[in-house]
DNA sequence: TGATAATTGGATAACTATATCCAATTCAAT
DNA sequence: ATTGAATTGGATATAGTTATCCAATTATCA
């Protein structure tokens, strides 16, 4: 039910937020979360433009994270390239259901507002620090990384 | 963020679940849900094979639910024609991340796993039988229903 | 059995999402 | 100023979703 585009941006996030403050390039996104980079660089281009993340050009440059990880929520990132719609009016364009939605409607609006606040209510510094068996996007906790090859052994699909 | 094709197959159970156990043809549906008859034949089709709804053809047939409204729920109507899919492993095919997810995935499914249940628990009779200024799909209390033209008026959009 | 009403499914079109490639642009470092 | 590293954006390709049309099939009624 999400698209591959809030899956590609919320892992490129969330590697940047494990990385923060220093910048990373697109190649070293693109390797660490095993998106196709010629995508991503479009992916981050909609993150850019929706103020998630600073882009700066030139040698030695990359992308940051525009707010630290403690003050970004999954919501905001999700928002900036996929946006959450609500359901505001009746979507038959019912005169009668004016503002108010049907039954019906109010239940699918519902689901969307769960989403929306369990979205808004997770950071990424949160998610960074949750005890867990799995760190995200990496077989193994990531080391400080500069030069920067390839990731680790992986298999399954 | 859920699909034309989701929204549609809704209207029409909703539709039919209000006039059950009569049945109804696609043209009456199309008319009454406000849905491309073409495109609803196709997902009528889609609900038939997903046993939501039973098709009988021939002259006086058409489409009834399969289930009585108050045993059916909007779950099973989604899961119908298009499935909310569950992260079951790790999207990025880590070995080390195995069965369980890590904290990214682990609150992406949490958020579906929240839908699905809101949707587990709402019965097409609920939806009907709530008190509410609107009632589903039409801008006043349906009447049995007959012959059957074009539904009342409707600005907006 | 014949006529009519209804679904079924194949072919096709338009649009959006996903993905790729590359030339142009920008900027830091020297 | 020149060079090299990096993003940017345009053009394009592919796949999936949404949508339409129509001939074929099925089943009921007279």
């Amino acid at each position: 039910m999400f698209s591959q585009t809030v899956e590609y941006a919320l892992r490129a996030v969330c590697f940047l937020a494990g990385q923060a403050p220093v910048a990373r390039t697109t190649d070293q996104i693109a390797a660490a979360t095993r998106v196709p980079k010629a995508y991503l660089s479009k992916v981050l281009q909609g993150l850019s433009r929706g103020g998630v993340v600073h882009s700066q050009r030139g040698l030695g440059g990359g992308i940051t994270l525009v707010k630290t990880p403690d003050q970004l929520t999954i919501l905001e990132v999700v928002n900036a390239v996929d946006p959450i719609c609500r359901i505001q009016e009746c979507p038959l364009g019912l005169a009668a259901h004016g503002v108010r939605l049907c039954p019906l409607h109010k239940r699918m609006d519902n689901a969307l507002a769960q989403v929306e606040a369990s979205f808004r209510n997770s950071t990424l510094a949160e998610i960074l620090a949750e005890p867990s068996e799995s760190i995200p996007l990496c077989d193994f906790p990531m080391p400080p990384m500069p030069p920067m090859q390839a990731v680790a052994t992986c298999e399954g699909g």
